[in-house]
DNA sequence: CGTCTTTGACCAGCGC
DNA sequence: GCGCTGGTCAAAGACG
């Protein structure tokens, strides 16, 4: 069996109704800071579930209902359509290029065609798919996620997972995006269909300190509520308009919660700044552009920030705010990033690279973790022992879906990398 | 003395 | 209109 004969095993095994957890673990997620908003119309109406009534199933439906199975003819449809006819329109496993890519290798002899370029293929068609489902949920929703131009290949880029800089590349902060009026196109855009006129940042992770350093120079101005919210404002300039609040996890105090209410500074930034203000530019950009869903996803960074110092896959939410949407980067979710996420490459192996993460998801100290999972401390057997492991951590835990499936994206860029 | 933090007052938006 | 909440202001105090 090869890779895609693996993967495709793996995808076979994944339990199609289970729909909950996962990505959607942040929407119940009692850690977050900002309530669901009693405004905004357009927003609640496609917003995630809240309640305990709804996270029983009611809004679970719903979401099923907007894909019904006897109207997306999938049956025939290879395993990553699975994942797709089960809402998740985060789906990304296409790399960066990978169009080009294929008009180049389809001169190659055929001899030459690996597996790799047949799963760009079947990507390539569950894409399209993507966008039929995208466009059958606007139509039915009247907002979310702006539908696709089938037509234009590079609309065709899923959704949901997001390698800012794409995986793999030189870990440079990319340069701010294209802005109006200090805005990103994207943003912008968005905030036009969307009704928004801001999105928030925000970023969770462990630290004893009181602020994060982030390279900005600070000012704290207010302070409310118990437990104390702190309210800063940049101070680099007298003029800058940028503010951020810090506050702790009411669950965990040892979360320090930073959320940054703007980025558009009024002067250069410090280089220590750059790569924070980067990926803050791009996780708003990310979810006004449709590219992070209202349920949140899991996006991959590259990044020199003092807050996410290598590559790593981000745990993203999306809360509502009595004021705009919070995108919230969970970096509390791995200690410690796995050796994959920031080594390009790994050597030749007899088991895929697939399993040597599933064995570095195995080794987590997973809080979150029900029961043990089969141990593989000894390392893989054959094909069908890492099947079981698999099958065993799905049903274990939803959101190792969301894990495999970072897992398979990674493993598709590096090859490609690989390949060139 | 300048800078920064603390903290209560104040304001605006929203739901009831 | 009232109360609640998020956000900001500004006076007072602390600190180096």
């Amino acid at each position: 069996m090869d890779n895609w004969g693996l993967l495709s095993k793996l995808l076979q095994l994944m339990p199609l109704s289970s729909h909950g957890g996962g990505h959607k673990r942040s929407l119940n997620d009692s850690h977050h800071i900002n309530e669901i908003p009693n405004k905004r119309a357009c927003l609640e109406a496609a917003r995630p579930p809240s309640s305990t009534h709804e996270q029983n199933g009611a809004a679970e439906l719903r979401e099923l209902d907007l894909f019904p199975r006897e109207n997306i003819p999938l049956r025939e449809a290879p395993p990553v359509a699975n994942l797709l006819k089960e809402g998740r329109t985060d789906l990304q496993l296409s790399s960066t290029g990978s169009e080009q890519s294929m008009e180049e290798e389809n001169e190659m002899d055929g001899e030459k065609i690996s597996w790799f370029e047949e799963a760009q293929r079947k990507i390539a068609e569950q894409n399209k798919e993507l966008v039929a489902l995208r466009g059958f949920m606007h139509d039915i929703n009247g907002r979310g996620s702006p539908p696709l131009s089938g037509e234009d290949d590079d609309d065709l880029m899923p959704k949901g997972m997001h390698d800012i800089n794409g995986s793999g590349t030189p870990i440079v902060p990319p340069p701010p995006p294209p802005t109006i009026n200090g805005c990103s196109r994207d943003v912008v855009a968005r905030e036009e269909d969307a009704n928004v006129e801001e999105v928030r940042v925000a970023f969770r992770d462990r630290s004893e300190a009181s602020l994060i350093p982030d390279g900005w120079r600070w000012r704290k101005y207010g302070q409310k509520g118990k437990p104390p919210r702190s309210y800063y404002r940049c101070t680099i300039t007298s003029t800058c308009l940028v503010r951020k609040q810090v506050q702790r996890c009411a669950q965990d105090k040892s979360i320090l919660i930073t959320t940054y209410i703007e980025w558009n500074h009024d002067h250069p930034l410090p280089p220590a700044a750059m790569p924070t203000a980067s990926i803050i530019s791009e996780a708003a950009s990310m979810f006004l552009s449709g590219s992070i869903p209202i349920s949140g996803g899991l996006i991959i960074i590259n990044s020199t920030s003092p807050m996410m110092p290598r590559c790593r896959p981000i745990m993203t939410t999306i809360s509502f705010s009595a004021r705009c949407p919070t995108v919230t980067l969970d970096l509390t979710e791995y200690p410690d990033p796995p050796p994959q996420f920031h080594a390009p490459a790994q050597p030749q192996s007899a088991v895929p690279p697939l399993f040597s993460r599933l064995v570095y998801y195995e080794q987590q100290p997973h809080t979150e973790r029900g029961a043990m999972a089969p141990s593989c401390s000894e390392g893989p057997h054959n094909l069908d022992d890492v099947a079981r492991i698999v099958t065993d951590l799905i049903l274990d835990n939803p959101k190792f879906k969301i894990e495999l499936i970072a897992v398979i994206k990674s493993i598709f860029s590096e090859a490609q990398q690989g390949d060139a």
